[in-house]
DNA sequence: CGCATTTGACCTGCGC
DNA sequence: GCGCAGGTCAAATGCG
């Protein structure tokens, strides 16, 4: 991943505070991974939540849940809980966004409906299930759907204000979309 | 050598 | 019940 250090090269100061209309109900701390509000999650949660819009960053984190089996398909109990699972869309050229946690690709599976496959990820921090996937938009390529499942319990492995810095240099594309 | 990625197979849920 | 689509597993492979 370190080929994103040249797309988002990090001069660390100047971190302006993002604008996110996200619409977080943050509320499944119940889960495994749900201790703390660290990483990602966390940090978009922490960030200006309705804050003024401008035209170039505008993040929108949509919040669906679904419903997860806890259990692998392995014969047992196949519990089901509902997982939250934030999405949002992202203008950028690369399909991973280094958001400082370490990442390992479990899946890779071509959509229907879209030209691009969908990557799924999985953290690799132990006892970490946070999983996310990764999609880009077959109506328009520069964008990028990342959906993030689950809470990392886990600080986060590199700074933040990588992440801040991803997201300043990336026009952020704005919309809605509700998973299933 | 250890870890990450690739990739085909397998499992499960859902709609018809 | 069947077929399709999405999601996951795990062996093989690649890379530092």
């Amino acid at each position: 991943m370190e080929n994103f250090q040249g797309f988002f090269p990090t001069s660390s100061s100047s971190s302006t505070s993002l604008s996110l209309n996200l619409t977080s109900s943050l509320g499944y701390s119940e889960f495994e991974c749900g201790k703390d509000n660290d990483g990602i999650l966390g940090l978009m949660a922490d960030i200006k939540v309705g804050g003024a819009t401008n035209e170039n960053n505008s993040l929108v984190g949509t919040t669906t849940e679904s419903e997860v089996k806890i259990g692998k398909t392995k014969k047992g109990e196949n519990k089901k809980i509902r997982k939250p699972r934030y999405a949002f869309q992202t203008r950028s050229q690369v399909d991973i966004l280094d958001d400082g946690y370490r990442w390992r690709k479990y899946g890779h599976k071509a959509v229907k409906n879209s030209k691009f496959p969908r990557s799924y990820y999985r953290c690799t921090h132990q006892g970490c299930k946070v999983k996310k996937q990764v999609q880009r938009l077959t109506k328009d390529e520069g964008i990028v759907e990342t959906t993030y499942e689950g809470m990392h319990s886990h600080p986060i492995q590199k700074t933040n204000d990588n992440f801040e810095h991803i997201l300043n240099q990336m026009q952020i594309y704005t919309s809605f979309k509700s998973i299933i």
